[in-house]
DNA sequence: TTGTACGCGTTATCAC
DNA sequence: GTGATAACGCGTACAA
């Protein structure tokens, strides 16, 4: 060992990370042997493998992932692109992502459309030359056709959509039943003693919203109740947009005795503009939105909502994915998954139970 | 061109993407002008630039990033860190980071560590192995120490802290001045004609909560207010803390005709328990939350609070990444950013003012 | 069981 | 202004 030496400028300098390369030289073998004990080979002997586990925890070996995605083709990188992070259910959707990725040692690049198709095509860019194993995507809103996508397929990337997708193509996709979500909604007013229900509906060109819109006209014809088309007022879904279309349900001659929202905050709109009128929540309105944000434990009374599962959403698409990878990406691969809403069944909504406690109360 | 052949089997395989070396072998030169000519070299003809540009661009030529990072040693992956990526705060900072990074050319790595020391541990070495170009890091509730920050450091990676901080270590951060925002809180409630105000405090062990108790005691010194130790209640700032806490204050001879909650939610158990008792907000007793959540606005009364400055919390934290990217990251660099946090005045708060729009107001 | 040799796609360093 | 070559760190046929 070399005399003390003036010390090398207080470590200023970046050190490398100790690579395979070191601990061959340090061991005396070969890179190969290395490499195979570190992957657990089964051409390997017992005693070396011990060595090199040894000497590489000692020396802090840390592996490049980057080298060995290069030279595999294919790295441990997963791409997730959303139209926005911020809100509850994307945020969710992406943490149960995250979750299930981590564990099984993915790590995922998260990157936003910001509601722009220009933005998602230069993402799908960087997400492919960042060679990614694969890609799950909620697109977004101005998104109207696939060829952005084709390059995904066409490299034999597994691609997965959630939440939003678009029809009409062989798509792998994991979405909420809307519908249904809509018909238990109104099903539990029905049950509720409610004959004249209103529907809050969203922008018609979106599909959750057009399925949601017939989840609540399937329930009432199985009731045999004919839908009102005045009973109907299309909303941006906004806290303004559900108090204007509840202000205008109170101008008809004979106003509905409940109301199911498309969303959570039209819902709570709806709720301001009846209390602000002296309308009794549910006593004389029963309210369902969906959802299931978390306004709804803080409005008064609570709002009964349906449950979207945003984190089983994520946990299933990453599933979907593994699948794909598993089964070698066949490229006529069409999988659809189906997740069954929730109903939260809150004092909005209960007749003759105003004071139910907020605890969450999952309905058949 | 050959003749039509029996097409091969439906493109069944995955399709190698287009690399320099096929733009070389295409146009008869050789990489290193392909090389020159993609990144914009000095040395280069303006006609062979062109030539290749165009080619690149009708062959599809897509870049592989993970080749270019293996070479140059650093890749345009930003790792990012949270403990949790649900709720608000978190959310909003990770899209001001992930819009800052993708303006400026970088991906980003999002990762939680779930408030577990150990996963951020292994977080760590991940992001360490994918070679990041940089960690920013809001560490986890269970992190006592740097040890597995130091790997980092010592590799040169620059690494920035935000919201969340181990203090006492030469480390570059993003925090929000707490102890300012609370001030704030306070100095208005004094402002409103409160003499007498409650502090609903969080967990003395965690700065930020530690902070805003001070910034509390400073504003009431600043009135020449001596502070009652029985009208500072700690709680686990949740909404039933926040009850717990309210029913306590107003057991006192005394009781409060004011409270500065350290947090949103437990704001809101107190003010729950307030109206189940029939007491008034704001008449009776004023009251003014921290962190600006989406509930304050759906509270009756609508609820004054404290905004974090989330989204410039995560350009901030960017923006500082790229300094010392730039700096080189100069081993014992050390820089604090502090955000000012704003109060935004609600009907919770002022009296006189039962009725005010729930649109945001900063005050100074 | 272990070692040799090569290639993954890109960039930096020379030489021309 | 352009080209040949080496190197980044790792995985894997192939040979020993």
């Amino acid at each position: 060992m070399a005399a003390r030496r003036p010390r090398p400028a207080a470590s200023a300098e970046a050190v490398r990370p100790v690579s395979m390369a070191d601990l061959a030289r340090e061991l005396g073998v070969s890179m190969t042997t290395i490499s195979r004990a570190l992957s657990d080979h089964h051409s390997i002997g017992p005693s070396t493998k011990q060595a090199v586990l040894k000497l590489a925890k000692k020396l802090n070996y840390q592996p490049n992932h980057l080298a060995a995605a290069l030279r595999k083709g294919r790295s441990k990188l997963l791409g997730v692109m959303v139209p926005y992070i911020e809100g509850r259910f994307f945020a969710s959707v992406v943490h149960g992502i995250e979750t299930a990725a981590s564990r099984a040692g993915y790590s995922v690049i998260m990157c936003q459309s910001n509601e722009d198709v220009a933005q998602e095509r230069r993402n799908i860019e960087t997400l492919l030359s960042a060679q990614v194993a694969g890609i799950l995507v909620s697109v977004s809103r101005t998104t109207l056709d696939f060829r952005h996508f084709e390059k995904v397929r066409k490299q034999g990337v597994p691609l997965v959509f959630f939440d939003r997708v678009l029809e009409g193509e062989n798509i792998n996709s994991v979405v909420l039943n809307d519908q249904q979500g809509a018909f238990l909604a109104t099903r539990h007013l029905l049950a509720q003693g409610c004959r004249s229900i209103a529907h809050l509906a969203g922008p018609q060109h979106l599909n959750i919203y057009k399925n949601r819109r017939q989840g609540y006209l399937d329930a009432l014809s199985s009731s045999d109740i004919t839908p009102n088309e005045s009973l109907i007022v299309e909303c941006d879904m906004s806290v303004e947009g559900g108090q204007t279309a509840m202000a205008q349900l109170l101008t008809l001659p004979n106003p509905p005795n409940a109301v199911f929202s498309a969303g959570d905050s039209a819902a709570l709109g709806a709720l301001q503009l009846l209390k602000s009128r002296g309308v009794r929540v549910p006593q004389d309105v029963a309210l369902v939105g969906f959802s299931n944000e978390a306004l709804t434990l803080v409005a008064e009374p609570n709002i009964t909502s349906v449950d979207q599962r945003c984190e089983e959403m994520g946990q299933a698409a990453f599933r979907l994915f593994t699948e794909l990878v598993e089964a070698g990406n066949a490229p006529i691969s069409q999988r659809q998954v189906v997740l069954q809403p929730q109903l939260f069944e809150r004092a909005s909504s209960l007749l003759g139970v105003t004071d139910k406690s907020p605890e969450a109360n999952p309905a058949a």
